[in-house]
RNA sequence: GUCCCCGUAGCUCAGAUGGAUAGAGCGACUGCCUCCUAAGCAGUAGGCCCCAGGUUCGAGUCCUGGCGGGGACGCCA
């Protein structure tokens, strides 16, 4: 690839200046004028050889000229390289994605290692919301992106399925199941008090109808328990479907007692000499590996806190084969990250063992006004009463085009309007009009997909075309880094510029502006050459939203 | 009090290892459909990149100290 020959080229020629092994970059530049690809070599290597950066650049430029492919090469601002490609150059991008197509962009990073996302993880307390939704969004984007990076993508959801929030869960519906059979119990303090409490009170009583009337036993709020941790499993399960977020494995907290694992952590850290009692509680010495103090693992009362089956979770992460692991999680929990950490480097991984994506919190708007409430929920909005509202593609849009630690307003009102004020519009409706092109040339000229591959793509000489062509052949570099980043949102940023110059390229031939711009001209070159372009641009669209789980439709059809 | 994140256009936000005149969308304003979907495009206006120092040939980006907003600092989960 061209690219990679300028590349090697400039690294060639500076190890002749006796610069070897320099860094610089070689990218695209912001301004067209400035070339097809751009270099700061001169610049980076100016203070290592002492030398004005223009002259630099000039003594490279002498070096590589000729060069096959590069029209010519330019000395420009403070001593930048700019390189301007010839048009055949360009085009041969097209027929390189056009090859590869549904594969476009992939990489190999990961070179077929094996990585765990784990992400959502909500306890079985109550319906998933927004702070989840976002979560789904993020971690199955990121999963989706490591997998275009060549990594093996596992992703689990761990959950809470024991302790004293689903003991809370348990006594509300006993209150609740109580009260639909006419005694006055009241829901306790702390407890859940959303309707879908009632309704699980209410399915539980189908099922078992008075069995456990009055009945305050330990055996009875046990099998309410499993009934409703099962019936609010199932729900979060059925949100996440409608979601398009499909998980591997969802792990129970109770897996690391039944199977003792938990018990075989104490041990293995007991063993380390690093833990203590004092007050009546077993502790770690944490802040030997960075955390702010020492943590309890074994509370005096003689069970653990959430820090023990926390680190016996990780370990069975490690043991699993997972040594990369990517953990999605709420800013209101990075607490725990160093705590966790220091756990698991007591007991011999490495520092930075697991790696942490924390997003911040999601507000609603609708009118400006902030939205709050869900009459299921009673105190926060349903991440299914959302999807319901907007739609998948738009929900997982919204929560991924930001930084996961920037605040996120989801706009209401943005979400539902049907134009081009969104995003999520504007890139699916760059996709089908590409589409429609294709429907359109085999209409009338009975043009099929071979008549793009065996393009002349020489012909695409204009400054829209071209800037659109380096644009496709930036992809793969783009979702190579937003994998590295683990930030999806460059994929957004990425997908919205491109629909932007797709759209522009369109509209260059509408008839009120230049018809003899339009794609499906009668010049049977000219239509060729431009329908690999759309074809390319298609692939992109198409590609870009996949690695996002959106779809990306052949036709768009207006909503009433 | 300690730690983490954020502070960029009226609003919501991008700005990879420091690099050319700081970008996008929305909002405002002006244009553009007898002909490939106007869910679009072309253009105009709008900036002390929170403040003050520092490092550098060069800082929105790195360092120090402030200010403002959010979060975390439990033998809670």
């Amino acid at each position: 690839m061209f690219v990679e020959r300028i590349s090697d080229a400039l690294r060639e020629a500076a190890a002749e200046l006796g610069a070897a092994g320099a860094g610089f970059r070689l990218e695209r530049p912001k301004d067209t004028s400035h070339g097809d690809l751009a270099s700061n070599i001169a610049l980076a290597l100016a203070s290592r050889l002492r030398r004005a950066p223009r002259d630099i650049a000039q003594d490279l430029k002498e070096r590589l000229d000729g060069l096959e492919g590069v029209d010519r090469i330019d000395v420009a601002g403070p001593g930048f390289l700019n390189f301007f490609l010839e048009a055949a150059t360009v085009g041969g991008s097209l027929h390189r994605i056009l090859a590869a197509a549904g594969a476009y962009g992939r990489n190999d990073d990961g070179s077929g290692r094996r990585i765990m996302v784990e992400f959502v993880s909500a306890n079985p307390t109550g319906p998933l919301h927004l702070g989840h939704g976002r979560q789904a969004a993020l971690g199955d984007a990121i999963a989706s992106l490591l997998e275009w990076s060549g990594w093996q993508v596992y992703r689990e959801f761990y959950f809470n399925d024991a302790g004293a929030q689903i003991m809370r869960l348990a006594e509300s519906v006993r209150a609740r199941y109580q009260q639909s059979l006419g005694h006055d119990i009241p829901v306790p303090e702390n407890g859940y008090r959303g309707d879908y409490v009632a309704e699980i009170a209410d399915l539980l009583r189908q099922k078992v109808g008075r069995r456990y009337e009055g009945d305050q036993g330990g055996a009875a709020l046990q099998s309410m328990r499993d009934f409703a941790v099962a019936e609010l499993r199932d729900e979060q399960k059925k949100d996440l479907a409608a979601f398009r977020v499909h998980f591997d494995e969802y792990y129970p907290e109770t897996r690391l007692y039944d199977d003792g694992r938990v018990a075989a952590t104490i041990e293995a850290l007991d063993d380390t000499g690093l833990t203590y009692r004092s007050d009546g509680a077993a502790w770690l010495r944490t802040s030997r590996f960075g955390d702010q103090k020492d943590r309890v693992m074994v509370k005096s009362d003689g069970s653990p806190t959430y820090f023990l089956p926390d680190v016996a979770y990780h370990m069975s992460k490690w043991e699993r084969g997972f040594h990369e692991v990517v953990n999605v999680q709420g800013a209101d929990h990075h607490s725990t990250v160093d705590r966790v950490r220091a756990g698991l480097q007591a007991l011999g991984r490495r520092p930075g063992y697991p790696e942490y994506v924390l997003h911040q919190m999601v507000t609603v708007e609708r009118g400006g006004e902030e939205v709050r409430f869900s009459k299921r929920a009673g105190s926060y909005t349903t991440l299914a009463e959302l999807v319901a509202e907007v739609g998948a593609d738009v929900a997982r849009y919204f929560f991924l085009m930001r930084r996961p630690e920037a605040h996120l307003t989801f706009d209401l009102d943005l979400a539902l309007d049907q134009s081009d004020r969104n995003p999520v519009y504007k890139v699916q409706y760059a996709h089908a009009r590409l589409c429609r092109l294709f429907e359109l040339a085999g209409d009338q000229y009975g043009d099929g997909p071979d008549v793009a591959e065996a393009a002349d793509t020489s012909l695409l000489d204009a400054p829209i075309e071209r800037e659109v062509i380096n644009q496709l052949a930036e992809f793969p570099d783009f979702l190579r880094r937003a994998a590295r980043a683990r930030a999806p949102h460059l994929v957004c940023d990425y997908l919205e510029k491109t629909a932007g110059l797709v759209n522009s390229w369109y509209q260059s031939g509408h008839p009120t502006r230049d018809p003899a711009r339009r794609t499906l001209v009668s010049d049977g070159a000219l239509r060729a050459a431009r329908l690999a372009l759309a074809g390319a641009a298609r692939i992109v669209l198409g590609n870009g939203l996949a690695v996002l789980g959106i779809t990306a439709p052949e036709r768009m059809e207006r909503g009433a």
